[in-house]
DNA sequence: ATACTTGCAAATGCTTTGCAAGCAG
DNA sequence: CTGCTTGCAAAGCATTTGCAAGTAT
């Protein structure tokens, strides 16, 4: 990484985080790495979090309620994806549409964008739902 | 709107909102309302936002950062447009691109899903942020 | 009348920070 | 050695909630 040291810490945070195969909030990593034998403290994975974006290893999804608090989910040696929402039970889907980001860049070059990532998100209601109406 | 009264603080509240152009969080909107002499609780715009989103009116957009709050903006009356943001500088832009729009929805479809919104942020570094390098 | 709303103040809970001790380079 | 990292405890801050008073319907 760049210019940041390699600690113990940052190796066993490294390896849960892309154990884990969903999305994940801070408090949820604590959980794991304690259940895994390894106690790394919530600072620490708070002060973390940034240094592992920035390395691309992770990413901030959008947190649906204001007060849930941050999900992340991790990038690297993953396909990008995006997320289907289900604004009525929560499901949460993930796909895949090439065409989409294709345009996307497209979008990007037309502004002097130098596309790094996207989020998209669409919200609506799924066939369960509609369904149990 | 569904089983809700209609207060004064509704009718101000909306009003405000709907002369705010860009982005806003709770905050901005008690300091808008009190600098046009109304006086409306951090409480209570709290609490009636989440009213607003679900008539239609306004829209969560995407926090940045964690503890910058979250932001909204008025969607009712406004062509739907999605973001892109330049990860060094913040800049925010705003874009329509419909042939995403189009694609979108039949994502959806192919899940099962009954669209209802969505949000797209592409996050990327702008012209001049990379001039500047 | 009844039940929804509001403002106030206090509580919540995620996230950050100060500080001293501990390490990576 | 030097400066980045960590854990702990405490602070910050956006957001929510309890409660009594006010008000739309």
């Amino acid at each position: 990484m760049l210019g940041k040291r390699m600690t113990d810490e940052r190796r066993v945070l490294m390896r849960a985080i892309c154990s884990i195969e969903g999305h994940f909030r801070p408090e949820d990593l604590e959980q794991i790495l304690l259940a895994n034998g390894y106690s790394i403290s919530l600072p620490t994975i708070y002060r973390n979090l940034p240094v592992l974006i920035e390395a691309g290893i992770i990413r901030r999804t959008d947190a649906q309620d204001a007060q849930e608090g941050s999900q992340y989910e991790h990038i690297w040696g993953h396909e990008h994806h995006d997320h289907l929402v289900c604004v009525r039970c929560r499901k949460l889907i993930e796909f895949q549409y090439p065409a989409i980001d294709a345009l996307q860049e497209v979008v990007a070059r037309e502004h002097g964008f130098d596309l790094i990532n996207h989020r998209l998100e669409l919200l609506g209601v799924c066939a369960d739902c509609r369904a149990a109406i």
